[in-house]
DNA sequence: AATGCTATTATGTCTAGACAAAATAAGTCA
DNA sequence: TGACTTATTTTGTCTAGACATAATAGCATT
């Protein structure tokens, strides 16, 4: 607790965290009820209430009705990754961001891609391809479909000077998205840009987004394998 | 809103959200106050701030005391990727697990693996080694170090018919961890086990976790280059 | 033994009011 | 002009009480 005034959630939170990692209550273990953790903490049930919703939400513990709430027998089911603007992502490291537009051109989707987006029927797309750097090194290579009659003002937009995932960020709206990490071998135009040799290892990440059904984008991120995804919990 | 009763967070997060798709409120604009909402929507100031807190929190809303609610600029989406038991994660695919311990012994971890503990002396570790199969096929190698001063208990296992993954996740609480992914290339032994060409790529993840600033276990989770880490929002 | 109803109980959520804390804006003084 | 102080606004959080809802356990019935 943090010493004065009144007791927050936050203190009820790292005090139950607290008993967790000391083993007072063993995981799978049935803990007190809010009513009675009101009670011993001195605060209202609703702070209570919050607290242990935090940490149910992150997944240190499970609550079911009627049941109560118990110590998660597998604790962190889930990790969280913020996905941040390349730009950003950059200058976080502290290098200058580069930009290189390498082609941008009206296509019909074939089928496989057209499988993957669940488009009903053929339609007209932008297809963008360009290149991030850090400090001048690749970073990035994204490779980048548009759907035009989802986003059709991204027909008019050169993306000479802002990059399609930037521009889109701002323009696209969307309800949905998937999300896929992988490794791959580098083919031999993206090897050549990012500056790894043929079939060496690359980090994908590719991403989907639908705005209400409708599909918005498919974005390929070939990164050089000395890329990392990290995130912390 | 959910036609009968009272307004639900629910109902208000989703309107806020259905505004926000529609471009009824543009991203970086600012919206109406709590208070105004609360109005609104015909209830009280604490339902419309859970509902914002809730959006706040996935990153669609930017919150500041004083200067109100915006639409955030560059939506940081969070991604949430389940980070189930490999065991859990192959019988969801419909396949037979497998497990095989490679080895299990007892070491002092060198500088490089101290440093990324963030050690400050040396200590005592048990380095596991085993491989997860599906369908009898390479799934995951994985490469475990546990320290034996947070979790003596593991040095009296045998990890030769239950994994050190799922022992660890019921005997090893935490209160901190860390994930990397990333793509590398298959070292000697890892590409023999896992069934890929030496020097091929390969998706690796990387898990760090600490009970109270004490370094608990770090693993390196080695998959073939099929393998997907896939996640919806 | 299996089924279905019913009471009970723990969590889920809303209200109305209050005060706290942060951040901006405005005003004051050198 | 520039630095400091004060007021004001908006979100953050807590309280106490109430009702809603889900899930269990026990009882009664078939």
């Amino acid at each position: 607790m943090s010493g004065l005034g009144r007791i927050s959630h936050r203190d009820i939170s790292s005090e139950i965290v607290r008993r967790i990692a000391e083993r007072l209550w063993e995981p799978g273990a049935l803990i007190p009820g809010e009513q009675a953790l009101a009670a011993e903490f001195g605060c209202s049930r609703a702070t209570v209430n919050r607290a242990l919703q935090d940490l149910a939400r992150s997944g240190i513990l499970e609550r079911r009705r009627k049941a109560g709430t118990r110590v998660s027998l597998n604790p962190v089911r889930e990790a969280r990754f913020v996905i941040p603007l390349v730009r950003q992502e950059i200058e976080a490291k502290g290098a200058a961001y580069g930009y290189r537009l390498l082609g941008c051109e009206p296509v019909t989707p074939d089928e496989e891609l057209r499988a993957r987006l669940g488009f009903g029927k053929p339609a007209r797309m932008l297809h963008v391809r360009c290149l991030h750097l850090a400090d001048g090194a690749p970073y990035q290579y994204e490779d980048r479909w548009i759907n035009l009659d989802a986003v059709p003002e991204a027909g008019g937009v050169s993306f000479s000077a802002v990059s399609p995932n930037e521009w889109l960020v701002t323009n696209a709206p969307f309800s949905r998205a998937e999300f896929i990490f992988r490794a791959a071998h580098a083919g031999g135009e993206e090897a050549a840009l990012l500056g790894v040799p043929e079939g060496g290892a690359v980090f994908v990440a590719e991403r989907l987004t639908w705005l209400a059904d409708k599909p918005v984008t498919f974005v390929r991120m070939v990164h050089p394998p000395s890329h990392r995804v990290v995130t912390e919990l």
